[in-house]
DNA sequence: ACGTTTCCCTAGTAATCCGATAGGAAAACT
DNA sequence: AGTTTTCCTATCGGATTACTAGGGAAACGT
C-alpha cells in the first residue's frame, strides 16, 4: 500500500536534467551524453536511451565525432517541461492508462471525469508555462514561486 | 515510450468509486462489497482488498454476516478524494519513487525541486479541497469546475 | 586512409509492480 | 446449525522499470 500514487518516472526525472543541462550550456556548445551523465548522476547507458528519445522528438539536435554531442533544437525558453516529459514518458496525466477523455463512468462517480480533467488541466497549466529556461535560470514565473511559499506545500501528508 | 506520465492506478480509481457508491448511499444504509462491484464494474475479489484498505485508514467501517456490509466512518462531506487515494495507493505524488523533499538537485536543475512541490500543491488543492459529497452530488466546487470549462482541457494532446 | 570519438541501435535482464484470482477462516446474523 | 459476508494470506501471469551489454554507423582529426 506504499509508493504509488502520482508518481513522475526516473525517465522523465532524467530526460528534464538532462535537457536542463544542455539548456545551461547555451544553444551554441554541446554536451556528450557522458558529461550529462555524470554531471547529474544519471547511468549514463541508460541517459543514451533517453536522449534518443528527446532527439526523436524534435527537442534535441546531435552529432557525432570526436566534436560531437548533444545541445537543444529550440531556445530553452520556447521549450516546456511538459514537452521534455511527454517525449520521454508519454501523456503527463493517465487514469488506469488510458487518458481521461477515453473514460467513462456511471453513478455517483459520473462527476470522476470532470474531476480528473480539472487535475490535468492544473498540472499542464504548469508544467506547460514553465520552460527550461525558467528552471536553468532558478526563476520560475511568479503564480508557480508563490505555490512553493506555503510551508505546508512542503510537509509529507 | 506510450502510456506512462503521472497516472492514477486502478486501485486509486477503484477506491474512490467504491467510497462514492457508499457516499450515495448514505450514512446508515451499508452496501456489500458484491453490490459495489457490480454497480461500477469492479472485479469482486480485488475490491474486497482495496475496501481493506479503506478500513484499515479509518475511512469505512464494515460488518460481516447476513445484514454486513460497508458504510463511511465519517460524513461523505468530510472525506476529501485524496483521503481515498492516499490510504488506497499512498502518497498523492512522487518522483522516482520518493516524495518531493526528499530529493536533491544539482547544477541547472537545482529549482526542480521547486517545480515538483509546486505540482504537488497544486494537486492536493484540487484533490484536497473535493469532497466524497461534491462528487456524489455532481456538485463540484466553482474554481475546480471552473477548470473543465475550458475546452483545450479535454484535448489530447 | 586510418583510427578515434561519439552517437545510435537492438537485445537482454533482474527486480518489481499491477491487476486480478483462490481458498478458506472468523465473525455476525436468522 | 447454517447462512452470509467480511477478512486474511497466498499466488499468479504479465507488464513495466531501471538498467546493462555489445556492437554498428557516422563524423572528425591527422
Amino acid at each position: 500500500m506504499d509508493n504509488r500514487g502520482m508518481r513522475i518516472s526516473a525517465r522523465a526525472d532524467y530526460a528534464v536534467r538532462a535537457a536542463l543541462e544542455l539548456a545551461a550550456a547555451g544553444d551554441d556548445t554541446s554536451l556528450k551524453a557522458e558529461a550529462i551523465a555524470s554531471a547529474q548522476g544519471i547511468p549514463h547507458k541508460f541517459l543514451e536511451g533517453i536522449l534518443g528519445d528527446l532527439r526523436r522528438g524534435g527537442l534535441v539536435v546531435s552529432q557525432r565525432g570526436g566534436r560531437g554531442g548533444y545541445r537543444l533544437a529550440r531556445p530553452a525558453d520556447s521549450i516546456a517541461i511538459a514537452d521534455v516529459i511527454r517525449v520521454a514518458d508519454g501523456p503527463l496525466v493517465s487514469v488506469r492508462g488510458v487518458r481521461p477523455p477515453e473514460l467513462s463512468y456511471c453513478g455517483p462517480a459520473e462527476s470522476l471525469l470532470p474531476l480528473w480533467i480539472a487535475v490535468r488541466a492544473n498540472v499542464r497549466k504548469i508544467l506547460g508555462a514553465v520552460t527550461l529556461a525558467h528552471v536553468a535560470a532558478a526563476k520560475l514565473p511568479d503564480d508557480v514561486l508563490s505555490l512553493t511559499e506555503d510551508p505546508e506545500a512542503w510537509t509529507n501528508p
